[in-house]
DNA sequence: TTTCATTTTCACAATTTTGAAACATTTTTT
DNA sequence: AAAAAATGTTTCAAAATTGTGAAAATGAAA
């Protein structure tokens, strides 16, 4: 999930954009003001800001030169909508610039614009202990590579985007092998035994009797 | 020097655009229609594309869709304002979304954050012990140049701007041969061992079975 | 034309993945 | 409890894919 902070003054405005992260499924915290946001960037780690530029005690350019350094991708957030402020904060380094007032749907889709071209967006599912990612299509548990093959991966990739939901075995064959299920085969057992094997999850996939398989985990 | 493409029928728009990104140093093309733009895109590189949506023969949504999996950066560039047009522009994979009329300054400072972030205007790419100059066409490892021929170079390139991401075959085929894959060849095979051999990578360049090849380096 | 580096093809080797078969075990139904 | 149905396991060889060495083709430079 990522991580994502406001720095905004107007506190209507912040309430507007966290109802939207939220929506989105993205972490957020907030600063209302240049102060608390230094100080929040110096403590923890965001994968995007949000930044407004009239801000008390320090402004979004000089925050902005503040964060530019740590590579974290930003996007200013203002009413300032002069084509030469926007040039100004583009040039400075930011990722996009919005002018204020906003739909909340823009800046979701701007916000995973940005997050898309930085890689810090969905190529990756976590399950516990388990991270997939699948843009290197690598699966790690406790720091360790395991390996999968072609059809194993896919397979776990099928289960993890519908976790905690009971798939029919012909829906989880016709979805990873591309062909029609006709119910003489232990190929997706054998598939499902490998994987509980490889992944240590004898306990999180579960066995639906008469249905398929789950992939039962924390929500 | 960036290659900019710009798809537009207005012909007064292009000749804004073109004055903008001669004065800002960049080369470019245009196209005013859809198919047009398609053959250009196919035939020549670019490094980012301007593109209207309205357009005749094949709009702007059907080329985007033909020009994603190629990865070459888009800005939409149209009349159509509302928040939905934005939303669907953007959650196609386009990287800014500029409503006409437009100021032809922001439309540049928008252009170059792009390729900021796309690293094209980067000429160097460095992972751990190698560094690849783009410009020069060099590599360097450990201080000392290691010799590769063009195809290995590119192969190389193409690897090193999507580390830690698993290529299919026929996308690495494609994008460095420029020709269509047909599965029976042993050519690509022959410049990874090559590659892998100069570069001592065995390790860093990872075959994924059944799918391709990935470049595996420290993020 | 000859030369030389580069690229490709070919044939085969090595490796990895996959699923069939046969049988065991568990769960549900009768 | 027995029968029936469904799922789990083991083994192993075929099939698919990737690796490799030698030789041929290509194409630019001398």
């Amino acid at each position: 999930m990522n991580r994502i902070l406001i720095v905004e003054d107007e506190i209507a405005i912040v309430e507007l954009i966290q109802a939207g992260l939220a929506k989105a499924g993205y972490a957020y915290e907030y600063a209302l003001d240049g102060a608390a946001a230094a100080d929040l960037i110096e403590h923890r780690e965001y994968d995007l800001i949000l930044l407004d530029i009239m801000l008390p005690k320090l402004d979004g350019y000089e925050l902005m030169e503040y964060i530019e350094p740590q590579r974290i991708p930003v996007i200013f957030l203002t009413a300032r909508g002069a084509t030469s402020d926007k040039v100004k904060g583009l040039r400075m380094g930011a990722d996009d610039y919005i002018v204020k007032p906003f739909e909340v749907d823009e800046l979701l889709a701007r916000i995973e614009t940005v997050l898309r071209r930085y890689n810090k967006s969905q190529t990756q599912i976590v399950l516990e202990d388990v991270t997939i990612d699948i843009e290197a299509r690598s699966v790690v548990k406790d720091g360790a590579v395991i390996e999968l093959t072609p059809k194993e991966f896919d397979l776990l990739l099928m289960l993890a985007r519908n976790k905690n939901t009971a798939l029919y075995r012909e829906t989880l064959f016709e979805r990873v092998w591309g062909e029609e299920f006709m119910g003489n085969t232990r190929t997706l057992d054998l598939h499902i035994q490998r994987l509980r094997k490889k992944l240590s999850w004898q306990d999180k996939i579960k066995t639906v009797y008469r249905i398929g398989y789950k992939l039962e985990v924390e929500p």
